[in-house]
DNA sequence: CTCCGGTGGTAAACTAACTTTACCAGACTT
DNA sequence: AAGTCTGGTAAAGTTAGTTTACCACCGGAG
């Protein structure tokens, strides 16, 4: 065995992405807050150390990514993200960003079970008989093995949820965030099914979920909730650590000398 | 308030810098291993695309740092890390690694928990005596706020346990991990003390598990030594997590507007 | 209204980092 | 002893980043 597997071309960060870096991880921990004004470029050049057409190159990647808005004379404002126009621009900024991500899903355990406990409570016949079609259609495609059709039932489950919550704040929250969260959620889901039997825990605590709402069980319901998340939070940590010990046991099994 | 104290100076990462990096996480995870052969300056240079020059200063840094050595005509090899002279190239290594900080604890969590089984099983009087004169020692230093020689003690007495498990490669093996780690454990031990009041508890965790090693209690020692590395593995973990939310805090505070 | 100081927008010359290429010197194989 | 591996070194060429200057747009003060 070779060791050329070992060692991987190592690009180095230019100065343009490490100033981009800087600034998207104060907007995705919420330290620079939608329509603040930054600091001027000659301004926020002096305070990066960096020169001023390197700090104008990064700030036109935030803009292209939606993150930030330049107009001429004026100066470049964060851009509002809880807009439906910026839904991309955040959801590829929790992709970047790891501790953004479940620092996202913390708030979505909070959400999810305010809704569930809410859905169980108020639930009309219509929505029962809606969220039941959407359990239907998740065993199913689970037995097909239809992996798509799988992702978008549990989807439709979380909206048809929330949408029985009757909550109108909460419907619109959350009507953004799943926006936002799809694309995300077919490439987390991917990733979750990568990890053992996780794919059936997943349907098992969907249909537990949908069946509390549907019994009216409002403890029952924030309970599946809250540790649907807590589960998918586990698992992403422990996908994580895998791949980092998987990709590391194979160099070593490469090298075995 | 202004928005001057939120945006830090943005170096970015020299290439040789990155390089090093690369290497140095190979080295630290236990990929490459002491004395193994790296591939040819030209060879490297190919694999992770970067001009031969560059790799030579990589490399150069890391001969500074212990971690290879090169001959001129044969090539560059990893250095030998158990060999006493090289504690410092790893400590160091180990410092700038936070991943491989954890897989030393859990390390010595399982050497320290089999050589207090061994000592609580093996202690003869003389090795008794001197523990329980550590463990005096602790409390004296803790009652007079002493930090430097609460340390002092505190390694004292893990290299006294060790002694008293009589076995020649435990003692050895583990005294050059001391030897690496003290500098590191002062270190350590400073950052573990501006955590809430884990001073005591570190004080309360080795009187106990020095009392059990002289009370000859097999079970209850190797429990106190594993539980101690615990203990420390998640105040590293949540010290290291409380420093970042108080740094982002800060940044909140410092916007307010 | 005009003017002025702030802002972003653009381009040129300059400097430092990195790459390419070449050649030298030690060490092993044949 | 020759050939070819290895590290050691230096020069020229290329790319990335900095500096400097000037232009265009906006909003408020006179």
């Amino acid at each position: 065995m070779n060791t050329k597997a070992i060692f991987e071309p190592v690009g180095h960060e230019s100065l343009a992405e490490a100033v981009v870096a800087q600034v998207e991880d104060l907007i995705a921990s919420g330290i620079l807050k939608q329509g603040r004004k930054l600091p001027s470029e000659r301004d926020l050049a002096e305070m990066l150390r960096v020169s001023r057409p390197k700090l104008r190159e990064a700030l036109q990647v935030l803009e292209e990514r939606g993150l930030v808005a330049t107009q001429h004379g004026e100066g470049t404002f964060v851009a509002a993200l809880t807009g439906q126009a910026m839904m991309p621009a955040l959801l590829a900024l929790y992709e970047r960003h790891e501790p953004a991500f479940f620092d996202y899903l913390e708030y979505r355990r909070e959400q999810e079970g305010f809704a569930a406990r809410l859905a169980a409570r108020r639930a009309t016949k219509a929505d029962k008989e809606r969220i039941a079609e959407i359990l239907d259609e998740n065993e199913r495609a689970w037995q097909e093995q239809d992996a798509k059709a799988s992702q978008e039932a549990d989807f439709a489950l979380h909206s048809a949820i929330v949408d029985a919550s009757q909550n109108a704040t909460l419907i619109h929250m959350m009507a953004s965030i799943y926006e936002l969260t799809r694309k995300g959620v077919f490439y987390n889901r991917d990733f979750l099914r990568t990890i053992d039997g996780t794919g059936e825990k997943l349907l098992q605590q969907h249909l537990e979920l949908g069946r509390a709402v549907i019994d009216g069980d409002e403890e029952r319901a924030e309970k599946a909730a809250t540790e649907h998340i807590d589960f998918v939070e586990k698992s992403f940590k422990l996908g994580i650590e895998q791949r980092r010990r998987e990709a590391m046991a194979e160099k070593r099994r490469i090298l075995s000398r």
